[in-house]
DNA sequence: CCAAAGCACTTGCATTTTGCAAGCTCTTTT
DNA sequence: AAAAGAGCTTGCAAAATGCAAGTGCTTTGG
C-alpha cells in the first residue's frame, strides 16, 4: 500500500474524492461490502458493466490506497479473492447515509423499504449490526 | 430543474455517483455549505482551481438535479448567488461522514481538531446544530 | 457619460481518461 | 492434452478535462 498522488489539497472533503471521486471506485466497494463479492470476474458482473482495464486499475489504485488487500485463495491458486481492510470497511457510515439520501430523492431506487426504514429509525444499532456480522466471519 | 442522464442502475450508490461522483462536484457543495461561498469567482478562488468551464458545467447540471438553485443578487444585478436547495442541505450527514473518516485516515488533514472530536463524541447534535443555523437564515 | 473593472460565462485546442474489443498468461478441470 | 476459468494487458477511438483567451452584460469611478 501507500503511493502518492500529488494532492490537491488536505481538506477532508478532497482527500475523499482523491480516494473514492471516480465514477466506479464506490461500485466495487459497495460490492465487496453488502453483495459478497470478492473476486475480479464477480466485480465485472454487476449491473453497471464496468469494463476490465478500468477494473484492474480501481483495484491496484484501492490496494495502494490501504482500502482493498487480496491474497490467493485457499481452495483455487488462480483465484484471488479481494476484501477490505479497517479502513474500506470505516467507509460504512459514509454508504448508509449515501444509501439514504438517495433512497430520499431517487424515485426509482431499488434500495430495499425495510433497510431505508431502518436507516430512519435507528442507523446507529443498524450499522452496529453490519459490523458485528464482519466480525465473526 | 430535472433533465435525464442515462442511467446505469437504480442502485442508491450509483445514484449518488451519478449525481456527484466526480473530482469537483463536492467541493462546490462543501464550498456553499461550509464556506459561505455563494458566487461563481468565490468558487473559482478555492485550494483546488477548479477551471471556468467545469465550474459552469457543474453548477449548470447541479441545478438540473435540484440540488443548487440560483438568483440575481438584490444588490447587485450582474452577480448570481447560488445556494442549496433542501436535497442539496441534505447531502449534510454525508459531507460529516466524510469529514470523520478523512480526518481518521489522512495524516495531513487540516479538518479542525475540534470538529473531529464532536463528530467523534455527538455527531447527531452537530448535524443538527447546523442544521438549525440554517434555518434562521 | 464614458472608460475601466467585475461577473459569469463560452470557445478552441491540447492532454488525459474512459470505453470497448481482443488477446495473453497462468492455473485448474476434464 | 485440450478446454475452460481467472485476472489481467494492449491498442485504439471517443469523451472528459485543463488551460488560455475572449465575449457580453452590469456596475462603478471620474
Amino acid at each position: 500500500m501507500s503511493e502518492d498522488f500529488p494532492s490537491r489539497s488536505h481538506c477532508p472533503i478532497n482527500y475523499a474524492l482523491e480516494s473514492f471521486g471516480d465514477k466506479w471506485t464506490l461500485l466495487i466497494i459497495r460490492d465487496l461490502m453488502f453483495k459478497t463479492k470478492t473476486s475480479f470476474n464477480e466485480f465485472l458482473s454487476s449491473n453497471e458493466k464496468i469494463s476490465t482495464n478500468i477494473l484492474a486499475d480501481r483495484l491496484r489504485r484501492l490496494e495502494s490506497l490501504g482500502i482493498v488487500s487480496k491474497e490467493v485463495s485457499d481452495e483455487n491458486r488462480s483465484k484471488l479473492i479481494y476484501s477490505l481492510t479497517r479502513k474500506g470497511r470505516d467507509l460504512l457510515p459514509i454508504m448508509m447515509e449515501i444509501t439514504q439520501w438517495s433512497g430520499r430523492y431517487d424515485p426509482q431506487t431499488n434500495a430495499p423499504e425495510a433497510l431505508l426504514k431502518r436507516l430512519e429509525a435507528d442507523k446507529l444499532g443498524l450499522i452496529k449490526d453490519i459490523e458485528a456480522g464482519w466480525e465473526h466471519k
